[in-house]
DNA sequence: CAAAGCATGTAAGCAGTTACATGATTGT
DNA sequence: ACAATCATGTAACTGCTTACATGCTTTG
């Protein structure tokens, strides 16, 4: 399982409830998950079984009751020691790749199509990318992710008070997701002018 | 699926067995698969029952009988329609970085720890692309997957002759891929000394 | 009155992984 | 003797996805 560090992650920060994860995962353009209930919830079960949260039922007047996760020292431990594991290398699995790798099946203009189709994608993309890192650097306290109801209970007192070197991190984080969607623009657009120029020698 | 079309793309290159086809794809760094048994038999039969490909069982005196597929009208154009529709951004999630993001439960040596691994882990990667690119340059003909006994057959008269458009796109998807992990690796560095340099100001 | 928010959960499925199973043959 | 190659396939599992189900409240 690999949400399951995610979350117990968000926990070391504050409590959480489950539709709050879900809500911080879904907003969050920094890792994006999809923050789909099965997971969540599920990875939740998953982790109160292992002894690694502990759970509040809030009654509520106007609402569902809602469960509290609180990260346990236990939980912690499991964090830490995930922490100090060997990083796994990303891989770089695009299908768009794979479709340009057989891309000699098409006329030279539906190659350019396709590479304007991506580049058009990879522009919004940045777009997105640069906004994200805007507000973050504007916002100053804020997480990307901590906007809305969860954001608002992070940003509140109760919060652990963030360090120089968490925000240049989660800084560093969303520069390396604007320059990689940056760079495949880029690529794609020599590439484009590459396939061009052999159509006119 | 996502293996289906690209095992639809080697086979318009010329008809290829299950075998073949995953020593393709275990081979082929530049998109990384692991080519297991269970998603390319199964994706075969698949393809087969859906009319795109059709087979051709070889006895053999010493081997086991062998399954050749090849690709059939119907499976061109499933290929066709699919290079043509809308190319799909590819993910950056890295486990990695999430690991970074709640780094700072860590101390400032084991962060440096965690990050001098990374970045040994990706010089690694970057001589194997490295390496990788230098290779196909260097054989000129072969495609990076194109090696060992199914490289063979793609090599010999049988093979589609290879365009300059085709040799170009796969030479930029493999700089692409080096590229990609280059600049993860002088990223790495970046916030490494940035780290470093909050501990002594 | 409809849409969105709060809050929980279930069902079904896809894409991918490792590991197991068989059995002859060829190379070290 | 042991490992690798040739060649097929199965089993069990992980991680993730969309969509469904319920039901009350607040906002537009």
């Amino acid at each position: 399982m690999s949400i399951r560090h995610a979350i117990l992650g968000f926990l070391s920060w504050k409590p959480f409830t489950g539709y709050e994860l879900k809500k911080l995962f879904s907003d969050a353009l920094t890792f994006h998950w999809s923050g789909n209930n099965n997971q969540i919830y599920g990875t939740l079960v998953g982790l109160h079984r292992d002894g690694a949260v502990s759970i509040e039922v809030q009654q509520q007047e106007k609402f569902p009751a809602r469960k509290l996760y609180s990260i346990t020292a236990k939980g912690r431990e499991e964090l830490r020691a995930w922490l100090l594991s060997e990083p796994v290398l990303p891989a770089l699995r695009s299908m768009a790749h794979i479709q340009l790798a057989w891309a000699d099946c098409l006329s030279a203009a539906e190659l350019d199509a396709l590479l304007d189709s991506y580049e058009r994608q990879l522009e919004a993309q940045v777009l997105m990318c640069r906004e994200a890192a805007r507000r973050r650097a504007a916002g100053g306290a804020g997480h990307e992710a901590a906007r809305g109801a969860a954001g608002d209970a992070v940003r509140d007192g109760s919060s652990p008070a963030r360090s120089a070197r968490e925000a240049l991190i989660w800084t560093s984080i969303d520069e390396n997701n604007l320059a990689f969607y940056d760079r495949e623009l880029e690529w794609t657009r020599r590439l484009r002018a590459a396939a061009a120029a052999l159509e006119r020698p």
